[in-house]
RNA sequence: GCGCCUUUAACUCAGCUGGAUAGAGUAACUGCCUUCUAAGCAGUAAGCCAUUGGUUCGAAUCCAAUAAGGCGCGCCA
């Protein structure tokens, strides 16, 4: 679990205020509080390898200007016994502090000795955090958005988990309510008409041809004994008979798609053990409602909601929102989970503000519950918008879209952007079997030092034994460069957790590819001037071979050994 | 009307926790395989960072207004 790039950073600002320390001391500088400086990794590796601005930021409150202040502070730096070599001063007063050499074999040595749990952090403290996405309606076949919140929402569970959390992920079955009502009405319709004709789907029916082969199917097996029964009766048989296979198909689809889930929590258990009722109750008790119209409303206003809205329906029954609300308390409270994530589409953000205050109404801290919003995906096939199905012909589908890009790739370009992003999905590039396509460019580097570690280990190439000594060696820009970018991945790590952002890594991961691809055509491993050489180089593209590995991984994403 | 999101090269997008000359990929043009996988690399060309103001030593980045586009605003979920 190291990380050399907060060690040497540590340090660096250890050192700094050292040298500040200094200067106070010896009357150079009035005593004043120190604003708050940065230490920052410049763009351009010529500054250094670490730069800070404190010159620039003190030159206000010591009255100086900045390039003063960073002489008189270079001058008392101490960078004996430290990682740090040499400082510059530079532009309108940067101190840019440039490591020594040593500091890149040990970060090397780190990756090659913590293998497989390089790039893992203690960060989350093992804090327990309920990721729930997806969530699809059992009604029907999971469309592009569960796509995308399936690639976001489960590669974002690995990230959390690496960086030291304790994650379950949970899809939320919405198997009450009313659109099982209407689900069941779908299939009774359907199912009737086998038997009988001039019955019409009403409108806001489910229109899907899942629905007519769930009543052939139903049909085969029971026949027309259900024609003639009550309407509830018919109703409830056919749920029955449906919704599992529903649910069922949901799970396989998804398990397909590389996402298992630690829980299936269904909505029914809320109605059927009292939450759902004890819900109202509560916001009764605290005296957040109040009846209009012979409908039961929250006053969502007094806790920061743009408006009021509706709990019980006049005809008694709740709205979506009280089993919503109940799911939620049950997560952070009865669970007591530290924290909830939700992954929700962009057509359900004005909903959470309503949902939060419900929770801070029954004295939840509803910082605990944090929404991630997803934009829209447009496929695109041919330069225009696609709406169907390659195959098929009709709307795509998580499945249909796995028949036409592989799984690799969907998860990959899933995570390509931000889910607070709009987003342009070329289904073409997806295919594309080339270095135009992202996820191909990844694998590529991997099978490329799969395939050059077991040509060198086949000429009997070892680097089981390399030393510190061995790696300093390696003194090539491009064998820098990807040094220095292999120690960032813990922080790369920590980064996407706390801002909920697995694009964090797939942009790692191609950036390590790029570095590898220009480190492959600049220095020969095979051909190498030296055996010591040869062997330093070696253990660099296995290190590489690691962190592309664990990053991937991460991602669900596989790792060939050959293409 | 109100709220959320977006606007950076011809196209798709990085860069947004303020920093030094704004970056990639695609498309266009030029080179590099008798040598570890050319699914690769190197190079050329391409920009009023939507507009206008503000904060700051310093703004693509933060704030405000404007414009264009996407999504919401139900006794649907």
């Amino acid at each position: 679990m190291s990380n050399l790039i907060k060690l040497a950073s540590d340090e660096l600002n250890e050192i700094i205020l050292n040298a500040l320390g200094r200067l106070v001391s010896d009357g150079s500088i009035s005593l004043e509080p120190i604003s708050p400086f940065n230490i920052e990794i410049p763009a351009d590796k010529s500054h250094g390898d670490f730069a800070t601005n404190v010159a620039m930021v003190c030159a206000k409150p010591f009255k100086m200007p900045p390039r003063k202040i960073a002489e008189l502070i270079s001058e008392q730096l101490v960078l004996d016994g430290t990682m740090f070599e040499h400082v510059e001063i530079a532009g309108p007063g940067f101190i840019n502090f440039f490591l020594g050499r040593r500091w890149f074999s040990l970060a090397l040595q780190a990756v090659l000795d913590e293998k497989g749990n390089y790039g893992k952090t203690d960060t989350g403290e093992n804090k327990r955090i309920l990721l729930e996405f997806v969530s699809a309606n059992p009604t029907g076949p999971m469309h592009i958005g569960n796509a995308r919140g399936g690639a976001i929402g489960d590669c974002l569970a690995s990230i959390l988990q690496s960086a030291g959390y304790n994650v379950e992920r949970e899809f939320y079955v919405n198997d009450a309510g009313n659109q099982i009502e209407k689900f069941a009405t779908s299939l009774e319709v359907r199912y009737l008409q086998i038997y009988k004709a001039g019955i019409e789907m009403p409108e806001d029916a489910y229109q899907g041809e899942d629905i007519i082969a769930h009543a052939k199917g139903f049909a085969e097996i029971y026949g027309d004994k259900y024609v003639e029964v009550s309407s509830e009766e018919r109703r409830n048989a056919l749920v029955d008979y449906a919704l599992p296979k529903n649910i069922q198909a949901l799970e396989d689809d998804l398990k397909k798609y590389r996402i298992v889930y630690d829980n299936w929590f269904r909505e029914s258990t809320l109605h059927e053990n009292g939450d759902v009722d004890k819900i109202v109750e509560l916001l009764k008790e605290k005296g957040c409602t109040y009846e209009l119209d012979g409908a039961i409303w929250f006053r969502a206003t007094d806790f920061g909601a743009d408006k009021d809205f509706v709990l019980v329906r006049s005809n008694g029954i709740p709205t979506y929102v009280v089993p919503d609300i109940a799911y939620h308390y049950n997560k952070l409270v009865t669970r007591g989970f530290d924290k909830a994530i939700d992954v929700l589409g962009a057509d359900h953000h004005g909903y959470v503000p309503r949902l939060k205050a419900a929770l801070t109404a029954l004295g939840v801290d509803a910082n605990k519950l944090d929404v991630i919003i997803m934009q829209m995906v447009r496929l695109m096939r041919n330069g225009e918008v696609a709406k169907l199905s390659k195959r098929s012909g009709k709307a795509i589908t998580l499945v249909t879209l796995l028949e036409e890009i592989s799984i690799d790739a969907a998860r990959f370009y899933f995570n390509l952007r931000e889910a607070n992003s709009h987003f342009e999905f070329d289904l073409d590039l997806a295919v594309e079997k080339s270095s135009q396509n992202p996820v191909y460019y990844v694998q590529y580097a991997h099978a490329r030092i799969c395939s050059l570690i077991s040509n060198l280990s086949a000429e009997g190439v070892d680097i089981s034994d390399v030393s510190l000594a061995q790696l300093d060696i390696l003194d090539k820009p491009q064998e820098i460069e990807l040094i220095r970018h292999m120690a960032n991945l813990p922080n790369e790590v920590d980064f996407a957790a706390k801002s909920y952002d697995p694009s964090r890594i797939t942009k790692y991961t191609i950036e390590l590819a790029t570095l590898f691809h220009k480190f492959y055509d600049a220095c020969s491993v095979k051909n190498a001037e030296t055996e010591e050489l040869k062997k330093a180089r070696l253990a660099l593209c296995e290190a590489v071979r690691q962190v592309l590995r664990n990053s991937l991984t991460m991602l669900k994403i596989e790792c060939p050994e050959k293409m």
